[in-house]
DNA sequence: CCTACCGATCGGTAGG
DNA sequence: CCTACCGATCGGTAGG
């Protein structure tokens, strides 16, 4: 810490003092307000879904954050692991928010046995707001670039993806029990994430219809009652 | 026709005979089996939807219709207005389709006014057909490549999803009235254009399921009932 | 995290 | 439709 220049030029041949290289720790990176992988993550992720990953120059998420043009390979071993990365946090983020979710509408119920249609419903608003929500750029990005990730990393992903839909599987399977969903569970569960996933490309937040009103009508649709 | 090489010498400063220069006229291009053009049509699209636009090079155009790099700018401006002629033409040749589909329904009914789900059903199936049946590209593209066209461009492809989509919403009104369709038409068209579009991404011919399961399956959780 | 840079690739064009 | 080419941009890296 306060070796001199002169002892440090004693050792010759000997590497010169120097800033740490290389990528910084996990425990570095997590903490405080000085997380620029953070930054990096949400500026990744706007451009990403607005330009698309491929006519998104690192230069671009470089630019967005105030850094120079190399810097962001400090944080990010290269630009899809840069993408893999937003996806990553899109479903850890996605996960966590629907289990909270359940985790109320079963408190809140005062039945033993929860009502399936209030479940459903609960998990659909959820997934718009995911969606939809202000600043949710993650999921989007994850639903719409998944082209640009390797097979391993889609992989990967699979499994987090499982973990997410898991909850409405046996949800799908009550309501088709109680003869309020008439299609066959697995692949009602395909077009309803399909019904929802594409609201991405057409839902205008300034257009009146809200996220409460979305999901009632979803319900009607698929249920036939609110 | 005859002209000599020294009969065109003669005319000094002139330009010497040529090949005709430019990208060929309309009625060119369209005849016979000659029609590179609609190779590179049908190649791009393939690519397209493969690997995404931006990821594909118009060198991997060409060589997929066995021409050079340069070669595909002698019958298309720009690589964005291939992309754009991809979507055209899918748009068209769906509207086509689902005219043709429209039409024999109607012949087929023996009543004067058509049962509303059977249209829905045909509009379904035939919309299963475009995205799902083998070698349709042109659509898919459409579908996910929307953002590199240009705005103008995305104005004239609005005008020509509007006529497509025109024939649902009276079936769907219909369906309302009936109380067969729960949910507003307007949303419930979006949302039912979703989950239909969504099976791009998970439909696998080889597994098992068709077309014509997947569009009962449809109508179930659409209306409740086949 | 910056500076300075490299090799590769890409869309597009002139001229035939 | 081919040949030969150009300018621009891009992901990524060495070294500090």
């Amino acid at each position: 810490m306060d070796m001199t220049v002169s002892q440090a030029q004693i050792k010759a041949g000997a590497a010169a003092p120097k800033r740490p290289r290389g990528r910084p720790r996990k425990n570095e990176e997590d903490r405080g307000d000085g997380n620029r992988r953070g930054e990096l993550l949400r500026s990744a992720a706007r451009l990403f879904r607005r330009q698309g990953f491929d006519a998104t120059s690192t230069r671009d998420i470089a630019a967005a954050v105030g850094m120079r043009s190399g810097s962001p390979f400090y944080h990010f071993e290269s630009k899809s692991a840069l993408l893999y990365a937003v996806m990553e946090e899109g479903m850890r983020s996605a996960i966590a928010k629907q289990s909270a979710v359940m985790t109320t509408a079963a408190a809140a119920s005062t039945k033993v046995r929860l009502d399936a249609a209030m479940q459903l419903r609960a998990l659909i608003r959820n997934h718009f707001n995911i969606l939809l929500g202000h600043g949710n750029d993650f999921i989007p990005v994850m639903l719409y670039e998944a082209r640009s990730i390797t097979r391993s990393q889609r992989t990967a992903l699979a499994h987090l993806q499982s973990t997410y839909e898991a909850p409405w599987t046996p949800v799908l399977h009550a309501l088709h029990a109680s003869g309020h969903l008439k299609a066959d569970v697995k692949i009602a569960r395909l077009l309803i994430f399909g019904a929802l996933n594409w609201s991405v490309q057409w839902f205008d937040r300034r257009k009146g219809v809200s996220l409460d009103e979305l999901t009632d009508e979803s319900m009607k649709l698929f249920t036939g009652a609110p």
